[in-house]
RNA sequence: GGUAGGUUACCCAAGUGGCCAACGGGGGCAGACUGUAAAUCUGCUGGCUAUGCCUUCGAUGGUUCGAAUCCAUCACCUACCA
């Protein structure tokens, strides 16, 4: 199967310029870049659609180039933004460039003789450039009409609040002269991203074409949505990231879990690399029975095995079904311990649980369930408590060390999905 | 620079002297139903040492027994004019 037809099926292709051209272009192994702006210190499950299209070229023998924006990082791209960005202290952005790499690294092979991935920073080629160079060599290529028609340029010009800097207006010009560097080193002849990303790609493979008179080529992927319109992505504590310092294993491994019953197909076309036949069983499955959640189940394994290795994976999985699994009666120590690090953990002082105890209340507020006794007490009688997955409606219930687990630990839960573990100590 | 209007809780938005911790909607949290889903219905949505107390309606100062509401000054925004 071609690269084309890999993405067409899996709904990834947005757009691309000259359909057919770049269709025989990719009969024979080509190379492609996608950029990654370092604007946190971890990448997002928004950020994987890009960075897994990069991997699917490579399997099918094509050499991907994952290009770290050290260079338009500093600066902001103001696509689908609609708001200047504070511009990242050069130690902030250092410190990102450094962790992103790293998880880019994990996802593509570049240990492979026949076509190894490349990772580079765009700094690296716009370092030494003078500012009076650039003005003449690329600058002069670029139309401000032009520029000033596009699409992220002109929602910024025409919110008069917010307005555009300079800075920002000038980001296409950074990354297209990226795709003509590229493709003058390297030979590059086709750049991906997300769909908001039509305007910047388009603006290098015309600067490529007037610079060297060659034709490159651009593909943009769509933009993930959720089913009820809400960002696919985002969830009330913030973004689900990659780094399982940012969003634990578990959490990770819970978001895909939770996904809309009508997103789920969908979803597992674009994020993992199960093919059509695989994908089409779990859909069968999931429309005959869709309470088994075996397409869920599927997707978040896969996703979380691509990016925490199937050892965490199955930690995730093993605690997801103790806690969901039912009554905690009689379950042993061994097996509880290994929810312990997976879920939420935070200790208490033995001191506090002795004679009297500590209120129920004053335990759901140092657990962090609730920001405030006021709500926490809402919470506790509103009936949505629990203390070892037993409802507890009493705010003024003493907790002491007879309530430990094995002499150890408490569960506490706020609703149907928030665990905390607390450990005495 | 002139004139008019605005600034209320996470967001939108009522309230124009006491009944206001502040209507309503969205969002969020929780409960019921279910499948850790959607839809629907219900409750909650400033804080506390809690039948009461404290802080909050752009900022500061004032009038009043009493202010989100009236007055003054300042800041910011919007519209029209220059």
């Amino acid at each position: 199967m071609s690269i084309i037809d890999e993405l067409k099926w899996r709904g990834l292709v947005a757009d691309c310029t000259d359909a057919v051209e770049l269709e025989k272009k990719l009969a024979a192994p080509i190379t492609l870049y996608c950029g990654f702006d370092p604007t946190a210190d971890s990448l997002h499950v928004g950020n994987l659609v890009p960075l897994l299209a990069l991997r699917r070229f490579q399997l099918l023998g094509h050499h991907p180039i994952a290009v770290a924006g050290g260079a338009t990082g500093s600066i902001g791209d103001p696509s689908g933004k609609s708001q200047e960005r504070q511009l990242l202290t050069s130690e902030v952005l250092d410190h990102n460039i450094a962790c992103v790499k790293v998880q880019l690294a994990k996802l593509l092979d570049f240990e492979t003789k026949q076509n190894p991935a490349l990772l580079v920073d765009n700094a690296s080629w716009t370092a030494g450039i003078s500012f009076l160079d650039f003005l003449r060599d690329i600058g002069k290529h670029f139309s401000v009409n032009q520029m000033v028609a596009k699409e992220s340029v002109r929602a910024r010009m025409e919110d008069r609040e917010t307005g555009i800097s300079y800075t920002e207006f000038s980001y296409m010009l950074l990354q297209a002269f990226d795709f003509y560097v590229l493709n003058r080193d390297r030979n590059c002849e086709l750049q991906i991203g997300g769909s908001d990303q039509w305007g910047n790609i388009t603006a290098g493979s015309e600067l490529t074409r007037k610079k060297s008179g060659r034709q490159v080529y651009g593909l943009t992927l769509p933009l993930i949505t959720n089913a009820d319109g809400s960002k696919f992505g985002k969830t009330v504590a913030g973004a689900i990231w990659l780094d399982p310092k940012r969003t634990s294993v578990y959490r990770f491994y819970q978001f895909w879990i939770n996904v809309d019953d009508r997103d789920v197909i969908r979803y597992l076309k674009y994020f993992t690399f199960l093919n059509q036949e695989e994908i089409a069983a779990l859909e069968k499955q999931h429309t005959e029975n869709p309470g088994a959640r075996v397409a869920h189940k599927a997707l978040a394994k896969a996703a979380t095995d691509l990016i925490h290795g199937p050892e965490a994976t199955a930690e995730a999985i093993r605690a997801s079904e103790i806690l969901f699994g039912g009554n905690l009666e009689g379950i042993a120590e061994s097996t509880f311990n290994e929810i312990i690090g997976e879920v939420p953990t935070k200790e208490i002082e033995r001191a506090r649980l002795a004679d009297a105890g500590i209120s129920f209340l004053d335990l759901f507020v140092h657990a962090g369930l609730s920001p405030s006794k006021g709500q926490g007490r809402k919470d506790i009688e509103g009936g949505g408590a629990n203390i070892n997955n037993i409802r507890e409606a009493s705010a003024v219930r003493m907790i002491t060390t007879a309530d430990l687990l094995f002499g150890k630990h408490l569960l506490l839960r706020k609703g149907k999905k928030n665990y905390v573990v607390v450990t005495a100590k």
